[in-house]
DNA sequence: AGTGTCGCCTGAATGC
DNA sequence: TGCATTCAGGCGACAC
């Protein structure tokens, strides 16, 4: 599932294959993704440059020169993938969004389950827009800061895995990095937010800019075409900790498994989460 | 306002 | 083999 390392790896790769063409017209397959398109997204886009593309959060910007910004999010199974002009082969399954570009290249979003969307903004508003309204800070962003984290913890009740996946507290912690940042703080997921000390709240700051960054590291490093091509390409799971290790030992452990039972899985809000019940405290 | 829960959706994995 | 069930999850929407 594409989390925000994937999404910083994908608008990379965007920057790169598509960054200055023309969009000659979207191809919209169906009349909805989570959200039904805008009724003027295909008028809206038509011809347009497109200028640059950023990222938001897990919403990829496609910024074109006639002002409009079309936004794409991944949702759990969306990729991105280029199809240059030589490729004739007809569109796949949940090929939902064709963007046709000048001279035949395409870029194809398939998304399976249909939790991505694409949405159309324009700069001004966009900070008022309801997807970016009540976003946090970027976690590599100034506007990050241990105090920053605090005051977003402070007081609260809710566990502390929870409210850092909170987007109000910091963008783009997802379920997997929330519990590989507090492994390696060595914090218990179900704490309550407001009960981490000041120097607990600081290592665990620095944890999810560290691991961020090793996935980011990760992504860039292992891409081929920088644009996803198998959904999984570039992905941090091998360097996972915890994420989906319920029963095995941690990194480095020397415990015995048998008295500790390892890696242990929990449910909070829903989501599955993984710590070690030894190492976490 | 803070908190908890639901639902969207399909494919893979699991169970009988 | 085949059918039914369960699970995965980002995040907006809603209920309290």
């Amino acid at each position: 599932m594409p989390e925000l390392p994937e999404v910083e790896t994908v608008c990379r790769g965007l920057q790169k294959s598509i960054q200055g063409k023309k969009l000659a017209r979207l191809e919209l397959r169906r009349r909805d993704m989570r959200f039904p398109f805008p009724k003027n997204l295909v008028a809206a886009t038509r011809g347009a440059v497109i200028r640059n593309i950023t990222r938001r959060a897990k919403y990829i910007l496609i910024h074109l020169d006639n002002g409009q910004i079309i936004l794409v999010h991944l949702g759990m199974s969306g990729r991105l993938v280029i199809a240059d002009a030589a490729d004739k082969t007809p569109p796949a399954k949940h090929d939902h969004v064709i963007f046709h570009l000048d001279g035949g290249m395409r870029l194809l979003f398939n998304d399976a389950r249909r939790f991505g969307l694409v949405d159309l903004a324009t700069a001004e508003i966009l900070p008022k827009h309801r997807f970016f309204a009540h976003l946090g800070p970027e976690p590599f962003d100034d506007g990050f800061t241990a105090q920053s984290l605090a005051t977003g913890l402070k007081n609260k009740k809710i566990a502390v895995k929870l409210a850092i996946m909170d987007q109000r507290v910091v963008v783009g912690v997802g379920n997997i990095y929330a519990s590989e940042a507090l492994f390696e703080a060595k914090i218990d997921p179900r704490r309550s937010a407001g009960s981490l000390s000041p120097a607990e709240v600081k290592t665990l700051w620095a944890a999810i800019r560290a691991v961020l960054t090793r996935a980011i590291a990760a992504g860039g490093s292992s891409i081929r075409d920088y644009v996803q091509t198998d959904g999984e390409l570039g992905y941090f799971q091998h360097q996972w900790a915890v994420y989906d290790k319920q029963g095995e030992k941690c990194r480095k452990c020397t415990c015995p498994l048998q008295k500790t039972g390892g890696i242990k899985k929990i449910v909070q809000g829903g989501r599955s989460t993984f710590y070690c019940p030894a190492k976490q405290k």
